[in-house]
DNA sequence: TGATATTAAGATAAACACATCCTTTGTAGC
DNA sequence: GCTACAAAGGATGTGTTTATCTTAATATCA
């Protein structure tokens, strides 16, 4: 309805690396498998996050993608200007490229607020909060049956 | 943000008509100058609005296009599902094929209350309330300089 | 009936998003 | 240094959206 699939991908990737143990690389290979996305065009969005600098990379063996030190408190907001651009929270809904308080489309002042309340989740959701969601085993993060990311799995 | 480029066309000349005597034609060629649209593309939208019944269409000499009887009551989430689809306000923001109140994914429940307002509005607004707000004049409908459907125009 | 104006419909093209493939580069461990 | 491994980078393919072009169908009017 909203995200492109680049950026659905590049969420659900940083959330199953908040997943996982601090410090400890991780494969693309296993980001791919653990989501059911393409490990192609994954490396392609993860190496885009790198260069967002939202993640570090490490090649040879022992290799993969961390997060950044302060990774759990990445947003939403920071992830989707990456992978959508910065228009993603301006552009106007009808598509002028002169809309503003001052210069309003008709659909302006009713929009105003919806676009208010999305900026303000994308801002308030950070890696912390959506692995923990995850970890908790209660929130899907993926179509895959396998896939299961609670303390239970760890334990197996 | 949110519309495809057809959806944003397709808002934009149903206004426009709306701004329109009812029960004379207005030709596609009218509509795209007045928007700036390329004429050619906004002739399939349309024909594709006409196949969702809320168009008439008429063609050779004193043809063009109507709104249909009650097209002042047609709604925002009417052309929306037209253009987009039904997916538009259904589909998982992860773009999960599997995301409800039971197995939801980790944005689900923040989601789902302003999904519910995007909804809201696009079934409040409808197209006499959009028309009148750009007759007023204080509210713009394309780029375009030349354009303005404020009373005063009509006068010119 | 014929000339003209208009939409309908189908084919084509261009741009972009999504996805894959292959080669190169850097790194760890031996 | 050698080898295996993993990301980086570039080229290519595929599908969808956006846009254009051409022809056909239809309606008006002289």
């Amino acid at each position: 309805m909203i995200l492109s699939r680049t950026t659905q991908y590049a969420i659900q990737a940083l959330i199953y690396m908040g997943t996982q143990p601090r410090g400890v690389p991780v494969l693309n290979r296993t980001i791919a498998e653990n989501l059911g996305a393409p490990p192609t065009y994954l490396a392609k969005v993860l190496q885009n996050l790198c260069r967002g600098n939202l993640l570090y990379s490490y090649r040879g063996k022992q290799g993969g993608f961390c997060l950044r030190e302060e990774g759990g408190k990445i947003t939403l907001m920071q992830i989707v200007l990456i992978t959508e651009g910065p228009g993603f929270t301006e552009d106007c809904v009808l598509g002028l490229k002169i809309c503003s308080d001052k210069v309003p489309c008709p659909m302006h002042v009713n929009w105003s607020p919806i676009k208010q309340e999305i900026v303000r989740l994308l801002k308030d959701q950070t890696l912390d909060i959506l692995a923990a969601a995850v970890m908790s085993g209660k929130y899907q993060l993926t179509d895959l049956p396998a896939a299961a990311f609670s303390e239970l799995k760890l334990r197996t």
